[in-house]
DNA sequence: ACCTGAACACCGTTCAAGT
DNA sequence: ACCTGAACACCGTTCAAGT
């Protein structure tokens, strides 16, 4: 995508005129920078040296700009699957998705409740899907078992990272966060509250990647229980050491 | 809760003092009435017969509203167990989760990544925890079993009702929507999108109830397996026919 | 065809002032 | 103690007007 560019302009900022991929672009750059709640149609058109009125010839409103962005932050992530064992692919995807969720800024604030079926998403979605068809899934199974992966990791993202409530988080460690909650827990009452009280350490421990893999494993051995005719004869009991990989 | 009420007020919408009940009153009004997008302060404080600057004196910002308005809304479904198979009960705590979710209007968007540990959080905590303890799950297991659980039925019914994009929710009834997915999924090149082609019926099949099963049955086997010692007896496979129970 | 100026109809929030 | 008036610093969006 080389550019010719003139050389004598006004603006330094205005450098070529304004594409759907510049916008795109922009908006990006204010995200990762600012933040979600930073990223207004004046902040996207000012990081373009252009005026926010001038977005709209280029895109209908923010709404769809923001899923403009919401598949571009999707195509970033490239999932590599091994071919080899089904389950662990499955398992693998769900960890890329994880980290690429989490290492884009906001971006479970732009993903939350937007399901854009463009180029980005079919061009996962037929990978996770060659993964659960492989795995002798049935085709009913294999789209529900995909909407429920991409639903998991989802909502699982977006509450680990959303502020635990307006009360508590403004500006909170996440640590001391759960430390203040345990010690709620475990100052309740416990005859009215008596399983809160008891697992107080338990529901405050604050290890969410533990807890991914718990609610992971819960998803894979069920989809791995409807792959094939029957039988499960290759089960291979939860252990509390997960396979790790890179 | 008997309120001695003056007869002679100047404004008929200005019956009684501000306070932190009729201030969340109020918003659910706004919010049932009117939606989400149109829950501001302004019209909350317009719905009470009184000013915006008014709430603050009550309520430190509209992210505390929410947090109290959230816990007003989950104060609302009560939760009903049988006390006889904890499995089932556990099915009926989800489907009267997602139930209450959805009676209410926009209530996944005011839930969307909140976690207000309140009142009425915690006793609803108290009543799933205790349905996991009793099927037998260690305090760790029932832990990570109440988060992803909640964690599923909200994600859920966030992504179910959720517009399905800015592009294609301008109106659009979902089952017109859901048509036209299936035939750009059907149209796509199958030589590059094989599987998204071939499932192209399944993935848009539009039955949020039977995806809701298929989702919640995962979890409740994987939580099953992970009850008692070792043994799986009792073990009864996932067929068609799901109880139903009102 | 593409961008600007200026406005419209809103927001959440603050704060002196009233009672 | 509790509420109002008025303002501040913003929003998304529209539209005539410029080039």
């Amino acid at each position: 995508m080389a550019r010719t560019r003139k050389i004598s302009e006004p603006k330094p900022a205005r450098a070529a005129p304004l594409t759907r991929d510049t916008i795109v672009g922009a908006a990006k750059a204010v995200l990762e920078r600012d933040g979600y709640d930073a990223l207004t149609m004046r902040a996207v058109a000012s990081e373009l040296g252009v005026r926010a009125a001038s977005l709209y010839w280029h895109v209908r409103d923010k709404d769809l700009l923001e899923d403009w962005l919401f598949g571009a932050l999707l195509d970033e992530v490239t999932l590599t699957v091994r071919g080899a064992d089904w389950r662990e692919d499955v398992r693998a995807i769900a960890r890329q998705m994880r980290g690429h969720l989490m290492s884009k800024r906001d971006m479970q604030r732009v993903s939350a409740g937007r399901f854009v079926l463009g180029p980005p998403l079919l061009r996962q979605m037929e990978i996770i899907l060659g993964v659960l068809r492989r795995g002798g899934l049935s085709n009913r199974d294999a789209a529900f078992g995909i909407y429920t992966l991409l639903n998991y990791v989802n909502g699982f993202v977006l509450f680990q990272t959303a502020p635990l409530s307006a009360a508590q988080a403004k500006g909170a460690k996440r640590g001391v966060v759960f430390a203040g909650l345990r010690r709620q827990l475990a100052a309740l009452p416990a005859a009215t509250y008596p399983n809160s009280v008891a697992l107080a350490g338990d529901l405050t421990s604050n290890d969410p990647d533990a807890r991914f893999e718990f609610g992971l494993d819960l998803l894979i051995e069920g989809l791995e229980r409807r792959a094939k005719p029957s039988h499960a004869d290759a089960w291979r009991p939860a252990s509390e050491g997960l396979n790790q990989e890179s």
